[in-house]
DNA sequence: ACGAGTGTTCGACAGACGTCGAACAGGGCG
DNA sequence: CGCCCTGTTCGACGTCTGTCGAACACTCGT
């Protein structure tokens, strides 16, 4: 479970995150619950598979856009937002704004 | 040739519009340049054929970003820049940051 | 009127990627 | 230990879309 920062992801990379409908459902959710409060577990109601489900999580990590802790068998997410914003300033909270 | 608008447009067409590398240099041009400066022309430089290019400035002026005039046989661009800004703030920003 | 230049449309092709199921690894609890 | 739960990995499949060339439409000089 390899960490990417945002600083060194590019402008594509980002994009190409974000592009996908459930990888934004995914930060949405995400962006409505305090840090760490979520495991992976939580997003069952998005209408994939949980192995879909795990390529779009490491997606998400690898461009920065979240932080993987694990805690016995579940795996806790966190949103890097100051983080992410301060590399892609605005981007986050297009997503966020989006109904 | 039909226009559409920046604020008709979703973020999904947005983001897939800018996702494209072709189409953030042709924005990037654009946008380093008067408005109506420019015809389709100019963009020889870019490594694709000139149907392909002419399928990017299709995309490009279906989500809004792009506005075009005939002028004789060539055919002009303008950015809309304050019109997309106004729909996602800080996207325009961060493609014409790019390097 | 003819040819050169500009741009679009069409069909076909190839690569990228989202998707799935099955198999696997590990933790927690009876 | 045995079972259930959580999450990852792997291979395979389908679709979407960026790409191209050829053909077409149109304008402008000569």
């Amino acid at each position: 479970m390899t960490h990417g920062s945002p600083m060194e992801a590019s402008l594509q990379a980002a994009l190409d995150a974000l592009s996908d409908p459930i990888r934004r459902c995914i930060v949405r959710e995400l962006a409505g619950a305090p840090d760490w409060a979520l495991p992976c577990g939580t997003f069952k109601e998005l209408p994939v598979a949980k192995s879909t489900l795990s390529h779009h999580f490491t997606v998400l990590r690898n461009v920065g856009l979240l932080e993987q802790r694990d805690e016995g068998a579940r795996r806790f997410n966190r949103l890097r937002r100051e983080e992410f914003d301060a590399r892609f300033p605005g981007l986050l909270a297009l997503v966020l704004s989006e109904p």
